[in-house]
DNA sequence: GTTACTCCCGTAGTCAGGTACGGAATCAAC
DNA sequence: GTTGATTCCGTACCTGACTACGGGAGTAAC
């Protein structure tokens, strides 16, 4: 076991996992991190595994999980339910392809509208105002 | 001018527009729309002219600009600012861009994690649950 | 002429994911 | 042994885009 549980304070935590203290105490209010038995009048300890923990909530936060969801994650802890776990990427997945090519007809939608005002012809009105108004394409949202 | 300026009670128009009385009063609150002078006694009208604002901003917030951004664009309205609303469009489109390659990277990560999932080969651990822990690839997020 | 729906208007609440504040306790340095 | 930074804890505030509520006034249908 190469884990040095070396204990540290919330601050110092909170500087390893490149996030605030507010942060921290926050997800402890949520149920997401465990807040440690604080020893009669001192002050709470902190280790490599609750360190884990928040780089564990970071990660997932970055591939598009809710705290809600990361919650979800957190049950899957022993790893001994990787069908579920496997079940949740797939859906979180899903959304992800839906965002990319709900934005890329957004952005396609876009390049046509800069491209007309780059192209105009001396025109009375800017056309990417007036494609605006008179509606673009709004389609599956 | 083929514009029949039929007199719409607000619930009217927000069924024309699709969306709630209350969306529309809150665009009034922020100075997106404004509030037709009342007649003495009696109830608000809007015109075609109101509708037409409503799509505008419907679909410059389907483009992704924030009711802020929608309210810099109408101000750009006579449509004689063609430079800056193309300027606006073009800062839009780069941010979109940003976001689809930014979710690109994490489909493929996501992608990954999937299929370690589902070439689990008798393993202790589910790969998907101790790549959070391990950290996957946290770059430009 | 009464019932039932809208309108009007101000204020307050919702969601997510934090961030800030304030006052008491504790810790670290000199 | 005092100063100055942290911790602790609860509660309140923030952003963005709405959504809900309450009570009085106006309107429409029968």
């Amino acid at each position: 076991m190469s884990k040095k549980p070396r204990s540290m304070t919330i601050g110092v935590l909170a500087k390893a996992a490149g996030m605030g203290v507010e942060t921290i105490r926050y997800y402890q209010r949520r149920g997401l991190v465990e807040e440690p038995e604080k020893p009669y009048g001192s002050i709470r300890h902190y280790d490599e595994e609750a360190l884990a923990r928040l780089h564990f909530i970071r990660t997932a936060q970055w591939l598009g999980f809710s705290l809600d969801e990361v919650g979800e994650l957190l049950k899957l802890q022993d790893g001994t339910h990787c069908d579920e776990a496997r079940v949740l990427g797939e859906q979180k997945l899903a959304k992800v392809r839906e965002k990319i090519s709900s934005l890329r007809r957004i952005e396609r939608t876009l390049e046509g509208l800069v491209q007309a005002c780059c192209t105009e012809q001396g025109d009375v009105k800017c056309p990417l105002i007036t494609s605006l108004y008179k509606g673009v394409e709004e389609n599956t949202s």
